[in-house]
DNA sequence: GGGGAGTTCTAAAACGTTTCAACGCAGATT
DNA sequence: AATCTGCGTTGAAACGTTTTAGAACTCCCC
């Protein structure tokens, strides 16, 4: 098997272990000639460290954990691009897994993570969950929060202002002249979708809100939010769904019922996904610097990870952006 | 920090490092009532197994590598949905690595994953890329074949027939009344995107194909194919594109030009990706059983890991199917 | 009460790296 | 010529588990 590991390297290349140990972590404390022949010894035999013995003896990897809620979602993906470009850049590699929505996925996710002793975490938390969190502090794993802002002065986050998210949101319908206008959304246990009714509650100005919360956040859900809709009668002019995947299954769902977007209804998303452009009503929707969210997060864990001492704890919070489309036009 | 191991859990329940090991590993060796005094210290004390030595000590992991090509893509969410469901079930916990479209992120994913140990790598491959696999199995690190049929009888692989998908869909096409077919595709260089252009050209037996080629195969590429076609004049009744993102920008690029689907062109994608189904006119797509590839894909690599020695290799394709919606009624 | 067969547990040796004190050796400084 | 400095290298200990041979017990039968 894989015999050869950094004793038959020193052995081949005439140095001791130790020495190709430093070529391999600290190549400038080794001269030129030597680390090149170690180099050519490491090449020449086909030499993979072994992670684990690093790991075991070092105390600590050069891998950090990402835990999101919903790889299926392209806000996810894009999230995960910046991790994975900014990890890369400093030498990390990056652990996914997908909690997909289960409490208890992520739990079990985050013991994997545990068990590796990976460097950091960041996480999307399902919900409000300080206690697996905490454990993870305890044990010198240093945790970042993305897209959830942290109540706690010394933990870092990343996130987006929801609750002007959902303002900007619902202004932009009532100026386009809506005033009877519906919120679709996920489970209002979802912070994200808590705070954005809560903007939308503050653009009314006690005006109501009918607000129709489905179980989960993808297509399906918003189709059958627009039957729901269209079946109780007393239509809106107006709807802001949660996010993007809610709101294209409304507009198919509308379209269907032979609901004219924008004319009869106005339809606003969130997260502004690819998909959001390229639907056939394209749609209306609120962006979030995804892709940097990703990477100013990842960024945060690397530098409580490689410099403890100077690191100053942040909260960071983005702020969104409306992009008008047809299906508020 | 986690100073709490093996020893202080032993000590602490009055046994020794081994019987800790013992109740970790090989429960039905250890008594009862030692057991249950083991346990407890566990809890009581926060342990969790240091990951790293075990791999060390033990020689292998239980964990899997999966390498997909683009994680954007939900057709590769779905694969990775059950690879996760199988091997979280057998106990592995998987290592989801994205290359991207790039070779160079594919060669340094792989490495990591070799640093790793991990026990075995699944692997939609960019292209053909025989060596970095073989350098892998060199190692003992077992190989299946994601999407992508093995040409060798001692590896495993797990495939859609993605000729018969292509020759399903024009055939369709042709039985709608249509002669004048365009495919508009990804990098002729990808396996997937060449094969289905061959089954469209088996069901035309001689006819033209126009082929337009793109160098990605999201959303944008297709609305630029579309702009592509109108621009050429001479419009096709019919377009097949590689997969449902392609058709989705082609979608739009349509509509937006005034051209009707299905009545002025009719469209078909491929992957029947949940978006396809809740597009404004819905998609008819072809069909791949896209979760059950990852599951079972998982499951022979780890019977080939658990099972070395009864292990018959394997190379399973399945058969696509035809999903008839409004794009080309 | 001696001895074999099980059962349950222990002690110590690995696994492949990193780390650190110590060493040798060159050139610079007294 | 003797001493100091600093660089480059070495050797061995350590990281936290798993694994193995075998010790310690219990039970049972002659």
């Amino acid at each position: 098997m894989s015999a050869v590991g950094i004793r038959q390297v020193a052995e081949h290349a005439g140095v001791s272990p130790g020495t190709v140990s430093n070529v391999l972590n600290r190549p400038e404390k080794v001269s030129a000639s030597t680390r090149a022949r170690v180099e050519a010894a490491i090449r020449e035999l086909g030499f993979v460290r072994h992670a684990s013995a690093s790991t075991l003896r070092a105390g600590h990897s050069k891998t950090i954990g990402l835990s999101v809620i919903d790889i299926g979602n392209p806000f996810f993906t894009d999230v995960t691009a910046g991790v994975e470009d900014l990890a890369s850049d400093r030498g990390y590699a990056v652990l996914l897994s997908n909690s997909a929505g289960s409490r208890s996925k992520e739990e079990r996710n985050l013991l994997v993570l545990a068990e590796q002793r990976v460097r950091g975490v960041l996480i999307t938390p399902s919900d409000e969950s300080p206690d697996s969190l905490d454990r993870l502090r305890d044990r010198g794993i240093n945790v970042v929060l993305v897209d959830h802002p942290a109540h706690r002065p010394d933990q870092c986050s990343v996130a987006v202002n929801d609750i002007v998210g959902g303002q900007t949101a619902v202004s932009h319908l009532l100026s386009g002249g809506a005033s009877r206008i519906a919120y679709v959304t996920g489970p209002l246990t979802i912070r994200q979708c808590m705070d954005r009714r809560l903007g939308a509650e503050r653009a009314l100005r006690g005006r109501p809100l009918r607000t129709v919360e489905m179980p989960t956040m993808n297509p399906r859900a918003g189709q059958q939010a627009a039957e729901k809709l269209l079946s109780e009668g007393d239509l809106p002019d107006a709807v802001f769904c949660a996010n993007d995947l809610l709101a294209l299954g409304m507009l198919r769902g509308l379209m269907h019922a032979g609901v004219r977007v924008p004319d009869d209804i106005a339809l606003i998303g969130y997260d502004d996904i690819d998909f959001a452009a390229a639907s056939a009503v394209s749609l209306t929707s609120i962006r979030q610097p995804t892709y940097q969210l990703g990477r100013v997060a990842a960024e945060l864990l690397l530098d409580e990870c490689d410099n403890p001492g100077t690191h100053a704890h942040q909260q960071i919070m983005f702020q969104p952006e409306l992009i008008v489309r047809e299906s508020t036009r």
